[in-house]
Formats: structure tokens, C-alpha cells, sequence
DNA sequence: ATGGGCACCTGGCTGC
DNA sequence: TGCAGCCAGGTGCCCA
């Protein structure tokens, strides 16, 4: 489900409710996510207060006094804010309790998602360290992804998926992005000239920048914190739009599998 | 080092 | 109506 657009949506969105307030308790009912919750973790985070809420990649990264929360939403996670005691749902496997009565729940069907606690900064924990960089700052750029894209043989689609290159981008995005560059998703990455690299750095930016906006893309069950979908599924041009005609030229979207994860292109406008 | 495939899990949809 | 099969916004890990 959650990409990176998502997952900024989601922190904006519970930002203003978690900041400086405390953890007054913490509820576990499904502890088997991706990785099993710590048993002493709500013991860990009880009394401490919320100095922040970052995002790195895909990971939301909640700061206290003494330790961070990271916390994944997989595929199928979502956060929201609610008032303490509301009834939980199916797939509610864990509660925030704050000082000020509100809850912060997360549920995920599929369990991909994930908490950990860290006393250590974030950024050296085994799960961020060796992400690349983050795809709207400066220093992903046209040299950057020219010189990790150089003799590269897998499609340019795998490689800006690669979270080791550039962290966040995810399905729907890639294939956007790859539309707006003009760029075929199977394209091997090391034959690609820089100036279309360049381009495709600027489409990246450009599709995340606007999903943001929008509040996310919902296919089928993201929400954010206030439990409303994203709008920018209206503005795909190809993803789940197989057989449809491209916006552009008219040319029916295309569907393939490549990594076993679909990929939507117009064989026309992307070459 | 690089590329490719698998696994984890539930739910919704399709087609017989 | 029932059910098997397939697919899904992610990503760590294993193997060649």
C-alpha cells in the first residue's frame, strides 16, 4: 500500500498530535508483525514524550527523550488518530496511548509492517543504514543517478526501486516517474544517456511532490490519519491503466511483470 | 558486486 | 453459491 507520498501524508497527519505529548501507555494485540514486537517495548516507550516525527525512505522514525520508534507500514499498514477506548477492528494490532486521551492504532491486514524501539540515532539502525538517498533532496540529482545507474545491466525501473540508490520510490511511482521521463521501464539502466537520467530525477520529484499534495495515491485501502483516501489516483497516467488509452498519444497501456511486480508503460511515449 | 527469485500474510476479485 | 487461483502501495535474504 504505502509508498513514500503515503507515508509523508500519514506523518503530516499525525505530526501535530504526537508532538510533545507523552506516552501514557501502550496496547499490544498482535505482536507477530514482519518482525515480532519486543515484549518489553511498551515498557520502553511508557512515560517517554514525543520530541518528533521524521520520515526516512519508508520508515516513520518517532523520537523521544531516550529512543526512537521506527515503524513500517508494509503493504497494507495504516495510522490513525483516534479517541482512547475506541473499539478496535480486526488487523488493530497495536495502540499508542498520549496524555492528551488521543490514540495512535495501526492496523495491517498482511502484517508486512513493522516496530522497533532504538537508543541509537535512527539512521545507524541495520534496517535504515544502508539506505541511499532520500528523493527529494538535493543531493539525488542527474550525476547521482547517472554514476549509480553506470554499467548496469537491470532495468532502470529495478534499479530506481532500489532502495540502496534512492529510498522510497515504490511501484506506483516508478512506473509514473518512468511515463513522465519518456523512458521504457525494461530500458537497461546503464544504457540510458545522462540527460534522460536528468529527466528522470526531475520526474521522480515531480510525481512524488504532486502525490504529497494530493494526500497520497488509494487504490484500494490506504487511508491517512484522519482515515480519508488519497486523490492522486486520478492523476496516473498508466499504473492499473492496462488496456486504457495513454493520456498523451492514445496508444493502449501496456502491462508486464518484471521482478514478479507489474509495470504499466505506454509503448509509444516511453522508449 | 549484481541480478533474480522467494518468502512473509490476508483479503478481494475472477472464473469455473 | 462455493471455492481454487491469482493478485496486491514492501523489502530482507538467499542463491547463482
Amino acid at each position: 500500500m504505502p509508498e513514500l507520498p503515503e507515508v509523508e501524508t500519514t506523518r503530516r497527519g499525525i505530526l501535530p498530535v504526537l508532538l510533545e505529548r507523552s506516552v501514557t501507555g501502550m496496547i499490544v494485540r498482535e505482536s507477530r508483525l514482519r518482525w515480532p514486537i519486543a515484549p518489553e517495548l511498551p515498557a520502553w516507550v511508557t512515560g517517554q514524550r514525543v520530541r518528533d516525527v521524521s520520515r526516512r525512505a519508508k520508515y516513520l522514525l518517532i523520537r523521544f527523550d531516550s529512543g526512537s520508534l521506527i515503524l513500517h507500514l508494509g503493504m497494507s499498514g495504516s495510522l490513525r488518530i483516534l479517541p482512547a477506548g475506541t473499539p478496535a477492528l480486526r488487523h488493530d494490532h497495536f495502540d499508542l496511548l498520549l496524555d492528551s486521551g488521543a490514540c495512535l492504532r495501526f492496523n495491517d491486514p498482511r502484517r508486512f509492517g513493522s516496530l522497533h524501539w532504538t537508543t541509537e540515532p535512527p539512521a545507524s539502525h541495520p534496517l535504515l543504514a544502508h539506505l541511499g538517498v532520500e528523493p527529494l533532496e538535493a543531493s539525488f540529482d542527474a550525476a547521482y543517478l547517472t554514476a549509480a545507474a553506470s554499467g548496469r545491466r537491470a532495468p532502470i525501473k529495478a534499479l530506481i526501486m532500489d532502495g540502496r540508490v534512492v529510498a522510497g520510490v515504490g511501484n506506483i511511482y516508478a512506473s509514473e516517474s518512468l511515463f513522465r521521463a519518456g523512458i521504457h521501464p525494461g530500458r537497461a539502466a546503464g544504457r540510458i544517456s545522462a540527460h534522460r537520467l536528468g529527466r528522470l530525477v526531475d520526474a521522480i520529484r515531480e510525481v512524488l511532490g504532486a502525490a504529497i499534495r494530493e494526500g497520497g495515491t488509494t487504490l484500494r485501502d490506504y487511508v491517512n490519519a484522519e482515515g480519508t483516501p488519497g486523490y492522486f489516483r486520478q492523476q496516473l497516467y498508466v499504473y492499473e491503466r492496462t488496456g486504457a488509452p495513454c493520456r498523451i498519444c492514445r496508444s493502449s497501456i501496456r502491462h508486464a511483470v518484471h521482478g514478479q511486480r507489474s509495470t504499466y508503460y505506454c509503448p509509444r511515449c516511453q522508449r
